[in-house]
DNA sequence: TGGGTTATTATGTACATACATATTAATTCT
DNA sequence: AGAATTAATATGTATGTACATAATAACCCA
């Protein structure tokens, strides 16, 4: 193959975006002229640049060109393993225990998070999962019936509504929110620790399209880390 | 252009694979045959499904094909924008204030974070930031001054060192950990909020290659969430 | 049979070319 | 002058071909 490879060339700009030979907020030139200064085809310096943009390292549009942004909006990736995994990948014995489960109407704030108006009844799941025979993480799920009506007949008391889930209801969006909330008693209880403490906590939302899926709140035992890297 | 782009394609691809066509664990066909199939080059199909491999829906091998993995692990992507950005986003007005910029040895955890053995001495920063007033987010950082000496000249009374490294040092590299901490007594004094209160807390560690350039802690005031999707 | 070598195969990448698309700049018309 | 049209341009995408690479399967020989 070509000595020059599209990381090759995506390491170059890299090197001139560091060094501010390509300076903060100035064009930098066009990929067909880079094409030719580097030697390669201009698909090669497209697919680089591409790559670059997509990271939030530099801003393209058509006709307008190429540019290093001022204030470079990082993204980072996070990984979001089923819970289960989560625990095994830190070498952990994983347990798992379903709490409750029953229908009834759903709270006004999570029919708000699912766009939903009207008070038709939902599946809530309450269920603890478990690290080395210690609490890890308490779950407390709304599940939409209607866009995912096998789930009844599913046995919550074996496989996590989080695994079943993510293996039987593909979504097609799905909201994110990480933050930190004092641990209500009844949260404490089951995750046996002080009422009050810092407890890490996501709420996640996903749909099927527009069809609101399953709305679900994680409160993690104290101490709990989410990890990502840029 | 030909009527079937990379985007439709994988747009089928998705569609196979969530109405199960493509099951779980299974093999999809061969690009080629895809190729062949829909009607296009075999480069379209290679971009469509190199993206749902990077997005975690299909896992690629080579000479082994593609298949559609059992418990997929999806990415979402969060940006990290800087805590001006943060703030204004919110349409709320951005303060600053230093609060204590001193050089001092680190203490052990950090040189920890930072993979350092050495006792030199580095810069640490105190600096708050505020929204509409109240505050916002504490900043806690530890700055190589080897990795970044210029900062010994910028004014941080004036311009955060948040801002102040996303502009002047660019990093190749970072690590996240998200959790919840209660808030100690410092910290509590200056958020204004209720010692112990449960605190969203992000550290962040970023490198130049190998260098290590700083590690910081932001506690964020009760309530805040940090947002992601997919 | 076992271990190492070789063929096979599916994905990964590079390139030249052609055309699409979005956006800006220039131009024309009223 | 101002609005509408048209040209110019940089990025975006599709294609056919060629070869690279990694992983597996087949083979061969001691």
């Amino acid at each position: 193959m070509s000595a020059i490879t599209w990381q090759s060339v995506q390491a170059e700009a890299l090197r001139r975006i560091r060094s501010r030979e390509w300076p903060p907020g100035g064009q930098i030139p066009h990929e067909a002229d880079l094409a030719e200064e580097l030697g390669c085809a201009r698909a090669t310096v497209n697919r680089a640049l591409r790559d670059l943009a997509e990271a939030g390292l530099l801003e393209r549009r058509r006709k307008a060109g190429t540019r290093v942004p001022l204030n470079p909006v990082r993204k980072a990736t996070l990984e979001i393993p089923i819970i289960r995994q989560d625990v095994e990948s830190r070498g952990q014995a994983y347990g798992y225990c379903l709490l409750d489960q029953r229908n009834s109407a759903p709270p006004h704030d999570i029919c708000h998070q699912l766009r939903l108006t009207s008070e038709a009844e939902m599946i809530h799941i309450l269920a603890l999962h478990i690290a080395d025979g210690t609490p890890f993480c308490l779950e407390d799920r709304w599940v939409n019936p209607i866009a995912a009506p096998e789930i009844a007949k599913a046995d919550l008391s074996i496989i996590s509504a989080n695994e079943w889930l993510v293996q039987n209801a593909t979504f097609s969006a799905g909201d994110f929110a990480f933050g930190a909330m004092a641990a209500p008693e009844a949260v404490a209880r089951h995750l046996n620790c002080a009422i009050g403490a810092a407890l890490f906590t996501v709420e996640r939302t996903t749909w099927a399209a527009t069809l609101p899926i399953t709305s679900v709140r994680l409160h993690y035992a104290p101490g709990y880390q989410m990890r990502a890297a840029i």
